[in-house]
DNA sequence: ATGGTAGTCGAACTA
């Protein structure tokens, strides 16, 4: 079983290209960040037709989240337990999505951006991600055999290595100290980064600004994270990011990061 | 040099 990631930066302007990867990839799991669309918006006829089920949460006009699979699509959950809103009245911002794909409860996550070292929204973007590992322990609490994934972008670069050069991120965001340690309580709390090991930096970026021609220059960021609580990190045989996404026209900003498993059951 | 590109909708905002 594969389980793949992956911020389209709009899942229709990215319509063909995302149909050509699954096509090409056939991946079981693919989740969707910045989707971009409403509900009545989502093209969820055409991936039915590959053989997926489809959940998406959309409303804004900047994020969505979705989900395909064709392993099973059971017990859908927008939001997480105690996740913080946004804005005054608060705004539907549909950045957390979950099913049971496959045995596996899988999490499509947007984080919030933070935006600036100064501006509400990286308090926001903390709060949320604190929820969020209290929401995760909770469940290995109840569980601990859980098979939980959460994969998305976390627009955090957990390490110096994970950014091209880090005298270009002086005071900004996605590489602060709170921002590190966010994200480092997360794996604390039982969810292991289980692509890194695959993809060893430098180097192995995921995300690549469309300006200041970032991408041919190799100058990107690994902000894209596939976290495996322990039972699921036990089946992990394989991760890649697949960088030949990004080339060309037309391209998401962000390439898809794909996790294999080995079969359930043949675990050990 | 306060830039650059892409997406939403159709001005300004987000990333």
């Amino acid at each position: 079983m594969r389980i793949a990631t992956w911020n389209v930066n709009s899942v229709r302007a990215r319509h063909d290209r995302v149909l050509a990867w699954l096509r090409r990839t056939d991946v079981d799991v693919l989740a969707l960040q910045e989707t971009k669309a409403r509900d009545a918006q989502f093209p969820t006829a055409s991936f039915e037709e590959l053989g997926y089920q489809v959940a998406h949460l959309g409303h804004s006009q900047w994020n969505g989240v979705a989900l395909l699979s064709r392993v099973g699509l059971d017990d859908v959950r927008a939001g997480f337990e105690g996740m913080p809103t946004w804005g005054d009245p608060p705004v539907a911002e549909a950045r957390a999505l979950s099913a049971v794909c496959g045995g596996v409860r899988v999490w499509s996550l947007y984080v919030p951006n933070g935006r600036t070292l100064d501006d509400p929204h990286l308090q926001y973007k903390l709060d949320w991600l604190a929820a969020l590992r209290a929401a995760g322990a909770g469940w290995l609490a109840a569980d601990p055999d859980a098979q939980v994934a959460l994969v998305g972008d976390w627009n955090i670069a957990p390490r110096d290595e994970d950014v091209w050069d880090m005298r270009a991120f002086a005071g900004a965001t996605h590489v602060s100290e709170p921002e590190r340690a966010a994200f480092a309580a997360v794996v604390d709390a039982g969810f292991a980064d289980v692509v890194r090991p695959f993809t060893p930096a430098p180097g192995n970026f995921t995300y690549w600004d469309y300006t200041q021609l970032r991408f041919p220059r190799r100058e990107g960021m690994r902000i894209d994270f596939v976290l495996a609580s322990p039972a699921l990190a036990r089946r992990v045989r394989g991760a890649s990011i697949d960088r030949e996404e990004r080339k060309g026209k037309g391209a998401s900003d962000h390439a898809p990061v794909v996790v294999e498993l080995d079969d359930a059951g043949t675990t050990g």
